[in-house]
RNA sequence: GCGCCCAUAGCUCAGAGGAUUAGAGCAGCCGCCUUCUAAGCGGCAGGUCGUUGGUUCGAGUCCAACUGGGCGCGCCA
């Protein structure tokens, strides 16, 4: 259980005791900055002493000794300008440990998402070639958000956006055709501007002419760019589906661009903008300060995106009169929202920036304000080796592809390291650093927590039945022998577990779950230490068979949420390390 | 020029509008292995939270302006 959630319904059922009809819903419960301040720290007499008309420390001491009678509470102090802070007795924390054992890794779930549906679209990678490491980073993002999402009870859909319409494609279908001619024999030097140089395609090309021989040779380019462009299309999203499989991301839905094209969404999206009269064709200022060369004004079909917020209204429509790239994206939003999605969540990287209003501006059109779209912008990724930075080049091809990172550091490594910082601020990959076996590599260390948990237990069942080590006989064991400070403490820690999962789902923010986990493996290495310092400490106590029995259950129970957090990243925990 | 993101210890970064004392890690200094993995731990030292205003009982956190950095800026995706 979220323990300030169920403080925070205690709290407002007794204001309601008081009398007061109060809005509870700004009140915060919260653990206090400070531990010596106490358990847990209500704001409630500061929030809600105007309503009731009283100053708020008067409104603390009214509330205080209702609430120092509260199962559990061994104290309520009114502190400061009103907060009421709260003390648990250690019944309270060997009680959360025993929910711990009793639910396992699963501990941390909730229902705070209430069955919503949530659209989460991430990766999207052109599929024009394999996912380099730009593309792992928000894949890792998504993915752990979702996860995240999933934990927290909501109706999570994983979704991928294929860009297989537009001009990309069909310089893919060019460049591959290039390679298969190439692979049939001709020479074909120099690859021409606009096209794609990566070596991959040689082997697509190749292939292409293995499965038709010289079928296309000498043909204008109207008979083969449709069929080539298709076959190169699947080739592409077959490299990208192994290097997701790779990095264990498996999607619920692959939403094709041109399938959206084809059925007219587009048409009918745009109708519904135009019913609304924000669809106007009319000629823009010029971007100020920085002119394209080839600036010169003309009349556009636009779509009236500041009428929600954006900064200048956005073409639809290219000069040639097909649709934009943004066109089709606000058909498939459209789209996602018609399929049932209240929260949508799009996983961009952060040179796409620039479209995040307009995004947000067309949700707000076409679902009367019913939808909401949170973009999440990953930041780049440095990469670099032993201290070197590793530059890439798109124009040259030659960028670091993901799965060449995966094979060399794993797939753990990557997803653990690309969630230990913030999406929005940049990412410094080092190969040689994040296989390091040190503390100062965050995943080693983690993990390290969590082999050694497991090393203790393995040590354990030398001196007990496997069935006095079981989650359930730790949670009914002498739990109330667990009396360090340094040992509660870490179940205080441990008990902080579902609210850090909501805070994180509720805001979007992953990360927070990789900086949970380091926090909690540093309270277990340094418990674990004080055994080396006194071995009256240790865990595993020779001849004081309850003593032991009672300190498992908190290497158990550590086990369990390390478990529980690395399974929201999508990180295997290790039995042992070597 | 405009928009978005960012600015916190020497370095890399956390920080859900709250309390006399803003936290980690690295680097620096001093310590801890006869041991369940020392692949680790403890301690010391280190800060005008970019600047200036504003809102508030209260601001690292919210608002505005400014300074500095990253990304982007009609018919690419």
């Amino acid at each position: 259980m979220n323990l300030f959630a169920y403080f925070h319904d205690k709290i407002a059922a007794e204001i309601a005791a008081l009398g007061f009809a109060l809005d509870t819903s700004r009140m915060s419960v919260e653990p206090p900055r400070d531990p010596a301040h106490g358990d847990v720290s209500a704001n409630a007499a500061m929030v809600l002493a105007k309503g009731a008309g009283m100053k708020p420390r008067d409104f603390a001491e009214k509330l205080r000794p209702r609430l120092a009678k509260l199962d559990h509470v061994t104290a309520a102090e009114v502190a400061g300008p009103g907060f009421i802070n709260l003390r648990l007795d250690n019944e309270f924390w060997y009680a959360r440990l025993a929910e711990i054992l009793r639910v396992g890794p699963a501990y941390g779930d909730s229902t705070a998402g209430q069955g919503r549906t949530v659209n989460v679209e991430y990766v999207s990678a052109n599929p024009t070639g394999p996912m380099h490491v730009g593309h792992g980073r928000g894949a890792v993002v998504g993915d752990a958000l979702a996860a995240l999402l999933h934990k927290t009870g909501h109706a999570v859909t994983r979704e991928y956006y294929v860009n297989d319409a537009g001009a990309q494609v069909d310089a893919l279908a060019r460049s591959v055709y290039l390679r298969y001619r190439q692979a049939l024999g001709e020479t074909v030097g120099e690859i021409p501007e606009g096209l794609y140089l990566g070596e991959y395609l040689i082997d697509t090309g190749a292939t292409l002419a293995q499965r038709d021989g010289k079928k296309w040779l000498g043909k204008p380019e109207s008979e083969w760019l449709a069929p080539v462009r298709e076959f190169a299309i699947e080739e592409m999203l077959t490299l990208i589906r192994g290097d997701l499989e790779r990095l264990g991301i498996e999607f619920d839905v692959f939403a094709s661009e041109r399938k959206l094209v084809k059925a007219g969404a587009i048409e009918h999206a745009i109708a519904e903008l135009e019913k609304q009269g924000l669809i106007y064709v009319g000629t823009l200022e010029p971007p100020k300060g920085m002119l394209p060369d080839d600036w010169e004004a003309r009349p556009q079909t636009l779509f009236r995106s500041t009428a929600f917020g954006d900064d200048v209204d956005r073409p639809i429509k290219k000069v040639d009169g097909s649709w934009t790239y943004f066109a089709a994206d606000i058909a498939y939003h459209w789209d996602k929202y018609k399929r049932g999605f209240a929260d949508l969540i799009d996983v961009w990287g952060a040179d796409h920036g620039g479209y995040v209003k307009r995004m947000q501006a067309v949700v707000k059109a076409l679902t009367q304000g019913k939808a909401a779209l949170d973009v999440k912008l990953c930041q780049l990724v440095n990469l670099s080796d032993g201290g070197q930075p590793v530059r890439m080049s798109k124009r040259a091809g030659n960028f670091v592809m993901l799965r060449d990172v995966i094979e060399r550091v794993g797939k753990d490594v990557v997803r653990f390291v690309m969630l230990t910082r913030r999406n929005d601020q940049t990412l410094d990959f080092d190969f040689a650093k994040v296989v390091e076996q040190s503390k100062d590599n965050p995943v080693f260390y983690v993990q390290y927590a969590h082999a050694r948990a497991r090393s203790v237990m393995r040590l354990a069942a030398q001196h007990f039945g496997a069935d006095e080590l079981t989650p359930t006989a730790l949670a009914h064991g002498p739990l109330n022998l667990l009396a360090d400070a340094d040992e509660i403490a870490l179940v205080r820690h441990l008990a902080q577990w579902p609210r850090t999962v909501e805070g994180a789902a509720q805001m979007h923010e992953p990360h927070r779950i990789a900086f949970y986990l380091q926090e909690i493996a540093a309270s277990f290495h340094a418990l674990w230490n004080k055994g080396n310092a006194d071995a009256g400490l240790r865990f595993v106590v020779e001849g004081k068979r309850d003593l032991t029995r009672a300190r498992l259950a908190l290497v158990q129970a550590v086990a369990f949420v390390i478990a529980s957090g690395l399974k929201v990243i999508g990180v295997t925990p290790a039995e042992e390390l070597r």
